[in-house]
DNA sequence: GTGTTGATTCGATAACCATCGAGACAGGAG
DNA sequence: CTCCTGTCTCGATGGTTATCGAATCAACAC
């Protein structure tokens, strides 16, 4: 499939979200099918370390990514697919080795929903 | 970190967490493993709207959930177990009725890990 | 005690998911 | 061109989950 540099998927209305809070009032049912993705995502803890390993740096590449890990590179490819599905992070290849980065929109999405007031 | 001892359920540990950002530093192997559940529970459109009507008032009656589903009350009292066991919420038995409340910390540990900076 | 209503647990089922090995694809080196 | 290395896709498999009806438990009214 072509690879995004251009994004697909979700996590682009995640700019358009109302925004901010669980609380202030409650989420209608077509934001909670957009949103539950991208939390369900991130409930895995191999892909939160991989968010964070990719969040904590402008970009990282897969070949950083796979030794991190005690799983087939088969495996973490899988997560970092869900990762980009879900919209949270996006992928470029350059040459030989393809690089990993964090939305950051789509992450202030999540802080909004379950940040205080 | 002091580990949890005899705890009700996960979350009383997310009092203690280090903190702050998903970018900062990256998520260690055991810190994933106590955080993945609480986004995994929200990683379901019926729990997070659950989670989000909870959220709205300072405690909800499983009397005012049920009906606002269109799932059986099994179906909910499972999916409030889970939002229970993940350390997000809290209930109360008083009378007849059962109440359910959040835990603020727990949201709190989401929210600080997925803000910027 | 019996009965009623709210909430949870039990057992079953169908759908989904994490993981792997094997194979395919992409890009560079010789 | 042929190899080699990095990444992804495919197919299979064992484990998990969402959902339900039925049964159970808890509190109250009678």
């Amino acid at each position: 499939m072509a690879t995004d540099v251009t994004i697909t998927s979700a996590g682009e209305w995640a700019d358009t979200v109302a925004c901010c809070g669980l609380a202030t009032s409650p989420v209608t049912e077509q934001d909670a099918d957009r949103l539950a993705p991208m939390f369900k995502a991130l409930g895995d803890p191999v892909r939160l370390r991989l968010a964070s390993l990719i969040a904590s740096a402008p970009e990282v590449c897969v070949c950083e990514l796979t030794p991190a890990f005690d799983l087939s590179s088969a495996t973490i490819s899988h997560h970092l697919k869900t990762l980009r599905d879900a919209g949270l992070v996006e992928s470029e290849r350059r040459g030989t080795y393809v690089y990993y980065r964090v939305r950051p929109r789509a992450l202030a999405a999540l802080a909004a929903l379950v940040s205080p007031g």
